[in-house]
DNA sequence: TATTGTTATACTCTATAACTATA
DNA sequence: TATAGTTATAGAGTATAACAATA
């Protein structure tokens, strides 16, 4: 009889994880939104990418990745070049400005994540990190993602009161 | 020389935590968005709230907060009576509709873990969710919440191509 | 025809500020 | 005056669908 309750639970502080999020997400420059800062990230992570493979990791549409990847280039924090070998595919990377606004970014953050877990011992850090990555990655093999596209959410509006 | 690597990876790993709770988000019933849920999790945990605490323990903003609880309340998840105490405070507790729409989504989503997180073993399950908790702690005594109020960021439009 | 990427649109979530009501 | 909560507004993130360009 294997009780469902320690999945209630993970989800539980899944779902109020935000609150950290939104806090890490103080220290991004003002210019620089969550989003493309969690763009540059990957870039730096695994160096040139293209829009599919870059879309995949992040976890969203390739459609709002090209939203995110447009803004970066605007402001001259990506490279976006077509690929010699196949015209419809971009290639991106980051540029010298885009590299130095990274280690800005991680230098904050690891600021702010050293202020507020200073008295976790190291090995908590490490074992915290290596679940969630495990976590994302036993989610990440799709399958189950096609057969629940178009679901969506009802128009979520509050009536006035009268 | 403590290394600021650990937490530059954590970081990188709350990035992508979002993939893993939209996949969940997908679970939720048609007129039921995550905040709303999220909010009857606590309302089934904690009993009977004030709109101030229950803002507290969601970590977003009293507003934001009387706009879900006004959903839900219109739903008819959710019972909101004055205190009769204090003619200014709420009170906020599940309803048996609310109660029996928890129950379903708690099954719905504790399957879609199940499903996933079948080959993992039930401690690091317990482990995770622990860790998540204790980190959410961590951030949690506000303090440095006030001092950077009001940041935000820059307008985020992409330009047209001309 | 199939694939890659872009753009338009609609919806959720959030914070800020201005407001009402009660203490 | 101070506190509890509501509402209006604007910004950020996302998915869907329709589209253009290349294979």
């Amino acid at each position: 009889m294997t009780s469902h309750a320690p999945y209630r639970d993970l989800a539980r502080e899944l779902g109020s994880i935000g609150t950290v999020r939104r806090e890490l997400a103080r220290d991004l420059p003002y210019d620089c939104p969550p989003a493309p800062a969690v763009l540059l990230t990957l870039l730096g992570r695994h160096g040139e990418l293209r829009m599919t493979r870059l879309a995949d990791l992040l976890g969203v549409d390739v459609s709002v990745t090209s939203r995110h990847v447009a803004y970066a280039v605007e402001h001259g924090w990506v490279d976006r070049r077509p690929d010699p070998l196949d015209g419809r595919v971009r290639l991106l990377r980051l540029t010298g400005s885009g590299e130095r606004l990274l280690a800005e970014t991680h230098r904050r953050v690891s600021e702010t994540l050293a202020h507020h877990l200073g008295d976790w011992p190291a090995e908590d850090v490490g074992r915290l990190t290596e679940l969630l990555a495990r976590l994302r990655a036993s989610f990440g093999d799709r399958g189950c993602r096609t057969a629940s596209r178009g679901a969506g959410h009802a128009p979520y509006r509050t009536a006035a009161h009268d």
